[in-house]
DNA sequence: CGGACTATTGAGACTCCTCAACTAACGTGG
DNA sequence: CCACGTTAGTTGAGGAGTCTCAATAGTCCG
């Protein structure tokens, strides 16, 4: 799933045992495990909200979520999704940034603040692992900007659909699960919802995509897509 | 300058000393100069190529860089512009993914990998603050796509100055240094050259701002600034 | 001082956004 | 299980804003 976004690649080949750094050796899921907690949550369920005080670090074993701020105007901006092995609840100044909400039925990890930073202070190796998620997290930032840049709104929805092909292991059929709404993509993509919808049968129109249901895209025409995806 | 952007700021606590987690200790400090070396660099230099074999990570002392992606179009894209104490030079797969230049004489730490990773592993406060520096990046990221998705150009300059402002410390004199050229604002804004330049001139002819030069702006009614920046 | 690059300003085309009406999907309670 | 109400999504028309192209002015460096 996650492509080895090392920041400090080289590790990797040093450790040996660890071959992908953004995933937990036995041992490590054990130790995170003495210090926090398994949690599920059903859809649609606030993890917490902007701005308050930051006491956990959530990790997903399953599920996805959505991360946004509310801007001044009312309007929603979707920061971003997150999915299986995701790292969320990283504070600023101790609170919250955005609020976290589930899109589907999802487990999480739970760890408090405190005791992860102790532990990570001791196991330089975890860290590492901490580091490598949250450079990952930056790239996914930088490709969001980059798609944003883009002026056609077609586009835009190509190149998400596109993202999360490769996040979500598009499998040899071509189909791609998109387990947010409408809504939920145009405030990631910073389009309106009409536009998303207008692209989406767009997209649909010139044969390159078909949704078979609204959370259910299938790539027809690999080729033309990839075009499309690569044209910024 | 940073505020704090602790990823887990209980620790900033704990540690007594250490109060802004971006900020190195004399130890620290010494530690690292022991694996790298100061380099000093003229104005319009690449310090490295997208897809150059990751082989140092870079933290600014001194001076201005922009990181930057050529797009397929020939367009280019800005992904963030760097100030003293700011980190570079993370690896995905072992390669840099953008090019960085800088656009003043700038003095850096260039750290091999290889010996940082090692040390990071070892030391823990060490490598706290390297992942207090990759979160503050991610913020920054986050900051830039709200940018972005704005549509008025006047209000994504304004955002952008803003911000410069916070970064590069806006003495009391209202003064904003902003050492990229105008075609850099555009590739970090997303729009063309000449919008920029008209939500200059709109910005200055609605007396937002003055341009004392181009590479100086400076806010004369900071109420009015404030408002177009936060109508988000 | 000259030449190349960078930035400003104007006019027209293009695209998305807003507003509005309508349709589809969902889930809640009887 | 069905009916209803609410929310989510689709489609159309007109307006706002930026982009492109073009010409001009300014700036920086050798």
């Amino acid at each position: 799933m996650h492509r080895v976004p090392a920041p400090l690649p080289v590790s990797s080949r040093k450790a040996g045992r660890q071959i992908d750094p953004l995933v937990l050796t036995q041992a490590q899921r054990e130790a995170l495990m003495r210090i926090g907690m398994r949690q599920r949550l059903p859809p649609r369920t606030v993890v917490y909200r902007e701005g308050d005080e930051a006491r956990w670090v959530f990790v997903i074993v399953e599920g996805a979520v959505k991360s946004y701020r509310e801007l001044r105007s009312g309007r929603r901006l979707v920061a971003c999704f997150l999915f299986e092995r995701d790292l969320f609840g990283l504070a600023e100044n101790g609170r919250y940034v955005n609020t976290v909400e589930t899109l589907v039925r999802t487990t999480v990890y739970r760890l408090p603040v405190e005791d992860l930073a102790a532990l990570l202070k001791h196991d330089g190796a975890m860290q590492f692992v901490f580091l490598s998620k949250v450079t990952y997290e930056l790239r996914e930032a930088q490709r969001r900007s980059t798609l944003i840049a883009r002026r056609d709104a077609a586009g835009r929805l190509a190149m998400f659909i596109s993202r999360m092909g490769e996040r979500l292991g598009r499998n040899s059929t071509g189909i791609v699960p998109l387990p947010m709404s409408r809504t939920d993509i145009a405030a990631f993509t910073a389009l309106s919802l009409e536009s998303v919808s207008r692209a989406a049968a767009a997209l649909q129109r010139r044969n390159l995509v078909v949704f078979d249901d609204r959370h259910r895209a299938r790539i027809v025409d690999p080729a033309g897509f990839a075009r499309l995806t690569g044209a910024v």
